[in-house]
RNA sequence: UGGGGUGUAGCCAAGUUGGUAAGGCAACGGACUCUGACUCCGUCAUUCCUAGGUUCGAGUCCUAGCACCCCAGCCA
């Protein structure tokens, strides 16, 4: 289940170790933090973890936090939690910073500029983006290209003691700035930034940039295996560059996978991080988002997200997954364990007039119908009792099976009861039903052969509790988020329903002692965990699936 | 009009040295059912972006096109 199917990095991985090119596996999921963890970056930890996992390797924790503009350190806590939950270990590994090889990325530096191959540079940014030329045309070398070492080191050694003002330099890499790949058009490696850094505090002013620092982490580290996402691609000469004018004696390699999507959702770091700060979500564990924190909250499980990424499979093609392949996941893992429990979410009342108003029974219900050794709990039966409104229809088509006027439908556990008289309110909505049970049949089935079709969930009146139940849908109407029309913003493709709460609710009472983490199946509607901040909170993780779009127990 | 990456069903995605298109999701039929769930059966690419070519035989090889994605941060 944890395995992965056939990819073309484990192909690569095969041929290393059968050439002798390496002989062993390390990889690294190296996050910056500057957000939350999504499901995104899940699958980045899962390939890489998972890739260690399987050739016997050790797999990293390492938080790429070279630039101390974007990056916190509340980050670095929710980051960690997050991967120890889904791998549910340490990462064998071990855990590091980038940011604890500034020594070593400064003394590099200075051994690229003794070789000269780099320099520092004084264009300013602007002038460096006209010095660049365009995707078509060349770049022009800077005035500042062919400065001797001896000047370069002497600048770079002022810029580091925080001689000049922020962004007035750089220090360059010396490539090619006719290079067709602008990455390769003598990129900058470090810049002035007068910013404390969350673990080095004042002790840069300087810093280096990703394409850098990065190569030299993986190196340092010992790193075999560099895997990241598609878009680093026409980075990845760079980093063999600095791999070889550095000498590192066993070079990584970096191969690029194609980064996750998902339908009516967004998986772009900048956006949930305005989705959390506009408020229109409730935080970065919003049940509504794809964060690893509000999966979790909405009653995700690791088990679920990895045998999800494992179907999903890992190729070089820009593709948008379908969110019910996620759904059928966590469907697929609960359907087997989660208890069964009755839950109303909308409650109307049933009196059964033929049933003593002093009566008081119990019916055993199964917590799993297909695992025996679940046990079963008593329900207690009462006179009163509340179903679901959606099980009741006044104008019934033939087809629905359950509560109408004149029809008789299973109490699931319990008796068959018939529906004799509906009543309303003065506004027409119908507030009570007026049902005779089957006392003779019990909860058996009927001794004249007749067929009841429907069964329907149910809770004594007297002895449900209340609950708030909160149901969720996409929270984006369009498929693909990152394909809006023009003049069209994410905004605009909100579900207004993707979060309705049910604060009416009843419960059966072995609900209310639920925790935070347990997930049970209220039974005929969904999956369901309790909420970890409120008490008396219900999330649905997913509804139930409706295969004949008729099992209207969710919304309208 | 530069460079890089990618094109197999509605959506993901396998396809060994060329040998006659896995699997999953979704959908649609049907069986079963005291959850309209689950489970179970069945249907779902004469065709692999297009056009040529090589071959007894091509998704796999060659040639020429086309489409989409990424790159012009002192972000990662």
């Amino acid at each position: 289940m944890s395995g992965t199917i056939p990819n073309f990095i484990h192909d690569v991985i095969d041929a290393d170790l059968a050439a002798g090119r390496e002989t062993h596996v390390h990889t690294r999921f190296p996050p910056e933090p500057n957000g939350c963890l999504h499901i995104g970056s899940a699958k980045a930890i899962w390939i890489n973890y998972t890739t260690a996992k399987k050739y016997g390797g050790k797999f990293n924790l390492r938080y790429d936090d070279t630039n101390p503009a974007k990056e916190d350190d509340s980050f670095v806590r929710s980051i960690e939690e997050d991967i120890r939950w889904l791998i549910g270990e340490e990462p064998s590994g071990g855990i590091f910073f980038g940011s604890d090889y500034f020594d070593q990325c400064y003394e590099y530096a200075l051994k690229l500029i003794r070789q000269g191959d780099a320099y520092v540079c004084d264009l300013s940014a602007d002038e460096m983006r006209e010095y660049r030329g365009t995707l078509t045309e060349p770049g022009k070398e800077s005035p500042y290209r062919n400065r001797t070492p001896a000047e370069n080191e002497d600048l770079f050694v002022r810029m580091k003691n925080g001689e000049f003002a922020d962004g007035s330099r750089t220090l360059r890499a010396k490539i090619d700035m006719s290079s067709p790949n602008i990455v390769l058009r003598d990129p900058a490696i470090y810049r002035i930034l007068r910013v404390p850094h969350h673990r080095q505090g004042d002790k840069w002013c300087i810093y280096p940039l990703y394409d850098y620092a990065h190569p030299i982490q993986d190196a340092i580290e010992g790193i075999t295996h560099s895997l990241c996402s598609l878009e680093f691609t026409n980075n990845r000469p760079l980093y063999d560059w600095v791999i070889e004018k550095i000498g590192f004696a066993h070079p990584p390699h970096q191969y690029e996978f194609a980064r996750l999507n998902i339908t009516n959702t967004v998986m772009s770091k900048r956006y949930l991080r305005k989705l959390v700060e506009t408020g229109l979500v409730d935080g970065w564990d919003d049940p509504r988002i794809p964060t690893l924190s509000g999966l979790r909250r909405r009653g995700y499980t690791p088990s679920a997200l990895f045998n999800f990424l494992r179907k999903v499979g890992i190729s070089k093609v820009y593709s948008i997954v379908d969110i019910r392949l996620l759904e059928h996941c966590i469907r697929e893992e609960l359907n087997a364990v989660a208890l069964r429990r009755v839950a109303v979410l909308e409650p109307l009342k049933v009196v059964i007039t033929n049933y003593p108003g002093d009566k008081t029974e119990y019916f055993s219900l199964p917590n799993h119908p297909e695992n025996p050794e679940a046990g079963s709990r008593q329900l207690p039966f009462t006179r009163e009792l509340y179903v679901e409104q959606s099980d009741f229809m006044e104008d019934a088509p033939n087809k629905f099976f359950r509560l109408k006027p004149g029809g008789e439908v299973r109490l699931m556990g319990a008796y068959i009861v018939r529906c004799d008289e509906v009543i309303k309110d003065d506004s027409g909505k119908v507030v009570e039903l007026r049902c005779s049970a089957d006392l003779e049949t019990g909860n058996a089935m009927p001794a004249d052969g007749r067929k009841v079709r429907g069964t329907i969930h149910w809770l004594s009146a007297a002895h449900a509790k209340d609950a708030e139940i909160r149901l969720y849908e996409n929270l984006f109407t369009i498929e693909d988020v990152n394909s809006i029309p023009e003049g069209k913003d994410y905004d605009d493709y909100i579900n207004p329903n993707s979060l309705q709460v049910r604060k009416e609710a009843k419960i059966e009472a072995a609900l209310t002692e639920a925790q935070a983490g347990q997930s049970c199946q209220f039974v005929r509607t969904g999956y369901f965990t309790p909420d970890s901040h409120t008490p008396g909170v219900f999330n649905q993780t997913v509804a139930l699936k409706d295969s004949k779009g008729t099992f209207i127990v969710n919304g309208q």
